[in-house]
DNA sequence: TATTCTCTAAAGTTTACGTCA
DNA sequence: GATGACGTAAACTTTAGAGAA
C-alpha cells in the first residue's frame, strides 16, 4: 500500500541546517529600513533604561554565553539556590542574562518576571524567523541588540519558535495522515462492494456471458505507456499500442491507484505567525 | 583512535500573564 | 470589580549530537 505516495513537504525537516547564514547577520535592504525606522522608538517592554542589556557580559568574542544551559539555569530556579550561597560571579552573570530581573523595584524578589515582548520586537523576530529559524552567535547578538534584549531572550524566543512551527506541523501532517486514512478506508469499501458485485454476477452466468470483460489498465514499465487490455481476451485494444521493447518482452504491470490523487490539500506555510485565537 | 570539552538544538516542563465567562 | 479556569508564551532543565582540541 502507497500510503505516503507524496510525503508532505515539511514532514522532513531541515533543523540541522547549522549555519545558514554564517555571514554576518544581515537583513534585506528594505526591511532593513523599515525595522529599524520603528526600532529607533522601540518600546522595551517595560525594561527600564538601567536595565539595558550588557552585552559586556558576553565573551570576548561576542558569542553568547558559553553554555547557554549555564545562563538559562542560573536566572531561573538556581539563581535563588545560588544566589543564596554568595556566589557574586553567578550572581553578575544572572544579571546579564535578564535584563529585567531587578526591575519592578523588587530588590530581593527571585521569582522569574515575564516580559511580554512589544508587538515591534515580536514583529521583528518573525521576521528574522521567516529567512532563518536558527541564529549563529553573531546573528544573536546583533538582533539582541536591535531589538533590546539579551541574546538569552533572542535565543529562548528561537527555541520556543521552532518548538511552536514544529507543532503546528505536526497537526498538519495528522490532518494529512487522517484523510488519506479516510480516503483509502472510502477506497477500500468501494473495492469490497465491486467484489461484492462481481460475485453475484458470477453467479448468474447468463448475464455474465453477455458482460463486456472487465478493462484493465497496464503499463509498460520501460516506457510507460498505457495500454488498456480486456482480462479474457488476448487481443488487445490499446489506443497507445502495446509497445514492444527491444531489451526485453512486453512486461506490464497494472496502474496503482492513488485514492488520494485528487487530495486537496493544502500545506500552510509553517512560517506562517501562528493567529491567536 | 579515544576522550574530553564546549556549544547548541530539541524536547519537555514550569510559571507568569492575559482573556473570558 | 473579583475570581477561577484556561490558553499562551517566556523562561528553564535535561538530554543528545556535533565539532574541536
Amino acid at each position: 500500500m502507497n500510503l505516503m505516495h507524496k510525503p508532505p513537504p515539511q514532514l522532513v525537516q531541515n533543523h540541522n541546517q547549522k549555519t545558514p547564514w554564517n555571514e554576518m547577520f544581515q537583513f534585506p535592504a528594505e526591511r532593513n529600513q523599515d525595522t529599524r525606522s520603528f526600532l529607533r522608538g522601540i518600546d522595551v517592554n517595560r525594561l527600564p533604561a538601567s536595565s539595558t542589556v550588557d552585552y559586556n557580559c558576553e565573551d570576548e568574542n561576542g558569542v553568547s554565553s558559553p553554555n547557554s544551559t549555564i545562563s538559562s539555569s542560573i536566572s531561573g530556579k538556581r539563581s535563588e539556590r545560588e544566589a543564596n550561597n554568595g556566589d557574586e560571579n553567578d550572581a553578575e552573570r544572572a544579571s546579564c542574562s535578564r535584563g529585567s530581573d531587578d526591575e519592578d523595584g523588587g530588590g530581593g524578589d527571585t521569582s522569574r518576571k515575564k516580559l511580554r515582548l512589544s508587538k515591534e520586537q515580536s514583529l521583528l523576530l518573525e521576521e528574522t524567523f521567516k529567512e532563518h529559524n536558527t541564529l549563529n552567535p553573531k546573528q544573536k547578538l546583533a538582533l539582541a541588540k536591535q531589538l533590546n534584549l539579551s541574546p538569552r531572550q533572542v535565543e529562548v524566543w528561537f527555541q520556543n519558535r521552532r518548538a511552536r512551527t514544529k507543532l503546528k506541523q505536526t497537526e498538519v501532517d495528522c490532518e494529512y495522515l487522517k484523510r488519506c486514512c479516510e480516503n483509502l478506508t472510502d477506497e477500500n469499501r468501494r473495492l469490497q462492494k465491486e467484489v461484492q458485485e462481481l460475485r453475484a454476477l458470477k453467479l448468474s452466468p447468463q448475464l455474465y456471458m453477455h458482460m463486456n470483460p472487465p478493462t484493465t489498465l497496464t503499463m509498460c514499465p520501460s516506457c510507460e505507456r498505457v495500454n488498456v487490455s480486456s482480462s479474457s481476451s488476448s487481443s488487445m485494444v490499446a489506443p497507445t499500442g502495446p509497445t514492444r521493447h527491444p531489451q526485453g518482452p512486453n512486461v506490464q504491470r497494472p496502474i496503482p491507484i492513488n485514492p488520494w490523487a485528487t487530495l486537496p490539500i493544502h500545506h500552510r506555510p509553517l512560517d506562517a505567525p501562528a493567529s491567536r485565537s
